[in-house]
DNA sequence: AAAATTTAGCAACAGCGTTGCGTAATAGAG
DNA sequence: CTCTATTACGCAACGCTGTTGCTAAATTTT
């Protein structure tokens, strides 16, 4: 995040993050493996092997012959070598995990928070839970950091709250820079949306393409993955997915319009009809791909996950019919892979992905 | 757009770059601006600014005085150096620009392409133009290549023409490839809506946050800005706004959808209620915000400029009083600066981006 | 056992930005 | 006019990338 220079040291972080995210992806690899996908050489693929072999962060796991010649010494990361902890505030619960450098879910813990809880109640069950997870053998000294995904809005950039919906003390809470002081580690702080497709982009690895993640948990939201990063907007407030007109002459909605996504949805489930509400869903979820042109949908939320196959159907169905009618124009929708742990996990892999992500560039 | 990989020549074009947009954006600079910018050392950026003078892309122009001390040398970029020529290809028109490097529109001329014309009828008309445009002065030795901006679909990493809407000899195109070979160019293809938007940011340089550009002309269409380039989708398919739904029981649309936001502003504007129509919009602009945050929108095409005033003030209307209602969530609306000639400046300046903006790197 | 083939690293190199330091050009003070 | 302080700016050496050229190691095939 913090804006870096275009010197070599750039090169490095660069290439490197490649070579993680092969290992996250593929499990194993080798040098031939890693040239191809990279288009560097051999002897720079052996120096930046080298130099992560030397923090530990991957391993030789043995060989593979392939028939004449010498054998290909294969890699793997090392999951244990760094840990990072995700948390998802959500209004009423605050889920924990430790995620390793493969991006494995290692533990997952949940724990209510109070009825309107205030920053101060946050931080001491983040702490209780954080000490918790740390516990076993060796964890702190390989924690990168805490990652927090939360309800907006807020400032990504600065890490701070601005006023969640439904929280009357979170209004500019500099959460970031309290938590850090708190817990003693650097912390991160996301929209929940984000978060989660960060997580499904760091599962499927570079060949990842653009993606909206589609949650239902108390509002509909959106988090997007596009042209090999999360989209955040101007200012942290993309994701207001809910609140886009589908209805023009709809009911009115607490944001103010008629006919919003969210209101429409929420009408159908009130009246029991699950098959309409994901119908508009769908509707949706077309509109977004003529937008934006997405090569995957992951569809995500409690509440959406309590009729998963109610709504991976209606969205499959729009989708086909209504937007890809042509044979290049693929898109796949899924259901989340992680589940409930999709925020918080997401979340402790934006932390892994300062370490050993991409470095950030300034744009132009 | 060629992948490259990362090596010290991405550090190299990475820096040039950032120097080449504040030439773009600023008129005029000095080292200490750039220093500023870059964060660079002062070193390096005597480092860049003598290998552009020396390709002639940037001279000094005198110096400033600031009180005590050696003066510091200004500088600014020189616009005759390098040349593209644009093209905007549409159902009746075809409008050709020459762009110099400062991204100023040398030379603007329009004729006429026949009823349902051919990709042979097309290369002639451009081969004639990109001619008569090239004649004056020195500019063929200089032109670095021809950008085409038309509807799609389309394929914009492959150059391909799927199937432009309403034209019926566009079926699997490859027109990059071919209009290579005709014009003996470099020749870039991309959405029309894509390039308008690149228009805009080349006008507004490195300040420019994520912003869209809505395009009323023969349909509606949106063309995107994201993190600092343009966002063409999985498929070069993005844009597709007018057929997002805004109206579940809305009238049939020839997408098949029902209530798209292009069959009803057209309805609207078919019943001569252009306010109805600019409004229609507006509910698509706030829909485009909630979802992507951005912070700026630019309106454009020739439909829709003909009642600027019209649509400007409904949109501003509605972002002000739908979307933004906090005092952080700043969004501009703005008709294009360019006018008619904004996309096919823009397709111009992908062409000097592809030399003089910021190299391309794999994602992840 | 020898040859062929594949993998992998050492050494020298080119090209980035960085650091250390010297030089040039100006305004202001004496 | 002279000297000093100040600011701008580049040369030279350096550290760090990835690259190139070449050698060594390990294995299968002959």
């Amino acid at each position: 995040m913090t804006r870096i220079t275009a010197d070599v040291t750039f090169l490095r972080g660069y290439n490197q993050a490649r070579v993680m995210a092969l290992g996250r992806t593929g499990r194993t690899f080798e040098r031939s493996t890693v040239v191809e996908a990279t288009g560097l050489t051999p002897q720079a693929v052996s120096k930046v092997i080298a130099r992560l072999t030397g923090d530990g962060l991957i391993r030789p796991v043995g060989v593979r012959r392939a028939g004449i010649g010498k054998p290909a010494v294969v890699y793997e990361l090392v999951p244990d070598s760094r840990y990072a902890i995700g948390a998802h505030v959500a209004r009423r619960t605050l889920r924990l995990v430790l995620v390793d450098l493969a991006g494995a879910v290692r533990h997952s813990a949940v724990s209510p928070l109070p009825d309107d809880f205030t920053p101060e109640q946050l931080l001491d069950a983040l702490a209780s839970g954080v000490d918790a997870m740390t516990n076993s053998g060796g964890v702190r000294g390989k924690l990168t950091g805490v990652g927090i995904g939360m309800i907006g809005p807020l400032d990504h950039a600065n890490g701070l709250v601005r006023g969640a919906h439904g929280l009357r003390h979170w209004h500019d809470v500099p959460l970031r820079e309290i938590a850090e002081k708190h817990l003693d580690l650097p912390v991160h702080l996301d929209k929940d949306v984000t978060a989660g497709i960060t997580a499904e982009a760091w599962r499927h690895g570079a060949t990842f393409g653009d993606a909206a993640l589609i949650m239902i948990e108390s509002g509909i939201g959106g988090g997007f993955w596009l042209g090999g990063t999360a989209h955040r907007g101007a200012h942290t407030n993309a994701g207001e997915f809910g609140h886009t007109v589908v209805d023009l002459d709809g009911p009115r909605c607490v944001c103010g319009r008629h006919g919003c996504l969210e209101i429409v949805h929420n009408h159908a489930t009130d009246a029991g009809d699950i098959a309409r509400a994901a119908r508009v869903v769908a509707v949706g979820v077309v509109n977004l791909l003529q937008t934006l042109d997405l090569a995957h949908v992951v569809l995500a939320g409690a509440d959406l996950l309590r009729h998963p196959q109610t709504y991976l159907t209606a969205v499959t169905e729009a989708v086909r019919a209504d937007a890809r009618r042509a044979d290049w124009l693929t898109t796949t929708v899924t259901l989340s892979s992680l589940g409930a742990d999709a925020i918080a996990a997401g979340a402790a892999m934006q932390v892994l992905d300062q370490h050993y992500g991409v470095p950030a560039l300034a744009p132009i």
